[in-house]
DNA sequence: GAAAAGAATTAGACATGGCTAAATTTATAA
DNA sequence: TTATAAATTTAGCCATGTCTAATTCTTTTC
């Protein structure tokens, strides 16, 4: 029906249509593909035959109807082999992305039904992302603040994590920190550096600005000091 | 490195080899992947050009010592997955086979290890073919007569049966035969229809010789009665 | 041991998904 | 508002895997 490439291009789209709301440009897509520009049109060209985006030469392009359930079924299929191969099959957080980039494409729907049933329906893969439901729904997804975004002295739960750069996860992991824990901003430096203080007691760490950019957060209303 | 396409080629080759002995010829191949004679002339000339097979033109073609270890890589994740999916996914055996046959391109090694470890180390697949263990070892492999070869009142025990015809499988598990199943033959008709009568109790059960042709078993000693 | 039949290969085409280099359109700056 | 820069598309090429039709072995058959 369609390719596995065709499905990473919707996923994509996807996920860049939400980062960045409104049309997705074709330099953004080719840079997040990693492929050249005038692949990305020639391919928008074929999906938007195809009914499943609605591209707009040198304006970018959008998921239609027909397109987004079929982003979010791969995203499904994507979090819930994280989740199994972490739970399951003692996979490393920091190793999953991969093996679940490829296998997306190839699990049926059955065989995603029922990991989802041995895991009991989980609600997030291992980097704190929404799994969508069997029936695509994505409702619990809010997108909160990130790290960067606090003060010094803000008492803050780790919501979501980016889960694509194997090191990061590694170094995050190492010093406690994953979805659930709650930290606190304990410095800010001018250049940009973010200190936390996990409340594991694993002591502080300190993040580059963009990367705490890139972690979803949740405030706490009253702080437990 | 390889594609799927071509690692279903290896697969493909070193089945036949195994049935026929010596080299498997353009059209056998041809008709078991299901495609022109032409395609798999000018794939074999792929293959053996990265000495994958040794093709020799009008005559044949034969795996190196190359091409088998991948091969049999491939052949056990089949069998690892078929295993997996009935034993943990609740797959029936009859629809193992498709879901299998895709992904075994597409998990990692690492990935079949694992559930290899889950499954402790299975030496057979849910139709009794033998499981190459993780450093391609298949001296457990042994071919056994075929269920067709037997006489009236022997009494033999179900090796294998074959995996891709899903109604078959139905069929058999109905009438509870499964690898194992010990079961005496108590007709064969001059047409070629064979009588079974499994130790299970589940009544007679009839099989077209064809069928019966494919069914590996194993003699019993003796039987007992 | 020719001629006919059968099997296999070659030739040429097509679809998919890439790339590079050359237009062309849109955005920015003077 | 025109010139330059940046983004995007078009044109043309390549590799993979497949097909049909034509040709060239091999094997049978008489
Ligand atoms: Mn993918
Ligand atoms: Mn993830
Ligand atoms: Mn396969
Ligand atoms: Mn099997």
């Amino acid at each position: 029906m369609l390719s596995a490439i065709m499905e990473d291009y919707l996923k994509a789209i996807y996920s860049l249509q939400n980062e960045t709301d409104g049309r997705v440009r074709t330099s953004v897509l080719a840079e997040y593909i990693d492929v050249e520009q005038s692949t990305v049109t020639s391919m928008m060209k074929k999906l938007s035959e195809r009914d499943f985006v609605q591209y707009e030469p040198y304006k970018g392009v959008e998921l239609t109807d027909t397109g987004v359930p079929i982003a979010l079924e791969i995203i499904r299929h994507h979090r819930l082999l994280e989740r199994y191969l972490t739970d399951h099959l003692e996979y490393d957080w920091a190793e999953v992305h991969d093996e679940a980039d490829r296998l997306e494409h190839h699990i049926s729907s059955k065989f995603a039904d029922r990991i989802a049933e041995q895991l009991g329906q989980p609600a997030v893969d291992p980097h704190g992302d929404p799994i969508p439901t069997a029936d695509l729904d994505v409702s619990g997804a809010k997108d909160g603040e990130r790290l960067a975004d606090h003060q010094v002295g803000d008492s803050v739960q780790i919501v979501r994590v980016p889960d694509t750069d194997p090191d990061l996860l590694r170094y995050l992991s190492k010093h406690g920190i994953h979805p659930g824990t709650v930290v606190d901003v304990v410095e800010i430096a001018p250049f940009g550096m973010v200190t936390l203080d996990p409340d594991n007691g694993d002591g502080p760490v300190a993040l580059p600005e963009e990367v705490a950019r890139s972690i979803s957060t949740q405030s706490l209303t009253q702080s437990s000091h």
